[in-house]
DNA sequence: ATGGCGTACATAGTACGA
């Protein structure tokens, strides 16, 4: 079983490489981020055509999330944190089987000093909290999606550059931190992995090609399925197509129960 | 040098991303 996550940085543009993905890697379920698009506007039928039912919560210009799930509808679908005022698409969860996927758009949070990064606080407030509740009702849960936050330095090309900068606060890494202490796993480390390893690297500077990026993006297990995961990897391929997204997939491998 | 690139929308210069 194959789960992803990819930011594509506006779901108009990188529709065709998202369908060109899936039939190159045909997962079981993928979150997307930044699809950029009001609901009435999801292309819908197309992903349907290539074999994938899909949830999606989205908005106009800006962030949007979906949930695509191959061969089966995900149930109890839930848009956003509940309970939490947000004006923002930022979350989709769905439950596949006897495992719940939540996908999320986290926060960027502009800069430490800024009303942006006060929100993107609240925002991860609301996650824990509800991810507390989320996990003792379904144990099998994977939290997936586009974080916004490098955990540790060895998830930024230069951290001496992006000390305290946005997604490298020690407030945001405490924040992930709080979410591993829920009895969750960062899938991508608990295997050994290349050094320089990113899942986003900036358009500007040739960033792609001289491999400076950070890891913002992650796949978090719960306790439940730690044992069942055979693998985690980045797929630096879609970032080579011409006009890539900024990010790239991020994929689990669980073996069947 | 606070920009460099890419995306969206008030389709022209801004806002935003990370």
């Amino acid at each position: 079983m194959k789960f992803a996550t990819w930011n594509v940085n506006s779901l108009a543009v990188r529709l065709p490489q998202l369908l060109d993905w899936l039939a190159a890697n045909p997962v079981d379920a993928v979150v997307l981020q930044e699809t950029k698009l009001s609901d009435d506007k999801f292309p819908q039928a197309e992903i349907e055509a290539a074999g994938y039912h899909v949830a999606f919560h989205g908005q106009k210009t800006y962030n949007g999330v979906a949930l695509l799930t191959r061969g089966h509808l995900a149930e109890k679908v839930v848009k956003n944190i509940p309970n939490h005022g947000d004006d923002q698409a930022r979350l989709i969860a769905g439950t596949l089987g006897n495992i719940r996927i939540i996908g999320g758009y986290f926060p960027n949070g502009q800069a430490p000093d800024s009303d942006k990064f006060v929100y993107k606080m609240k925002w991860l407030d609301a996650l824990r909290e509800w991810l507390r509740a989320e996990l003792a009702e379904h144990p099998q849960l994977v939290l997936m999606g586009d974080f916004n936050i490098a955990p540790e330095d060895r998830d930024v090309y230069d951290p001496v550059a992006w000390a305290g900068q946005i997604h490298c606060t020690p407030e945001e890494r405490a924040h992930f931190q709080g979410l591993l202490g829920l009895g969750l796993h960062d899938a991508f480390r608990l295997f050994e992995q290349p050094p320089k390893s990113w899942s986003w690297w900036d358009y500007r500077e040739l960033r792609f090609r001289k491999n400076q990026g950070l890891r913002i993006d992650h796949i978090l297990v719960s306790d439940a399925l730690k044992s069942r995961v055979t693998a985690c990897t980045i797929d630096k391929l879609p970032r080579k197509n011409e006009r890539p997204s900024d990010h790239a997939p991020v994929v689990v491998e669980l073996a069947l129960a």
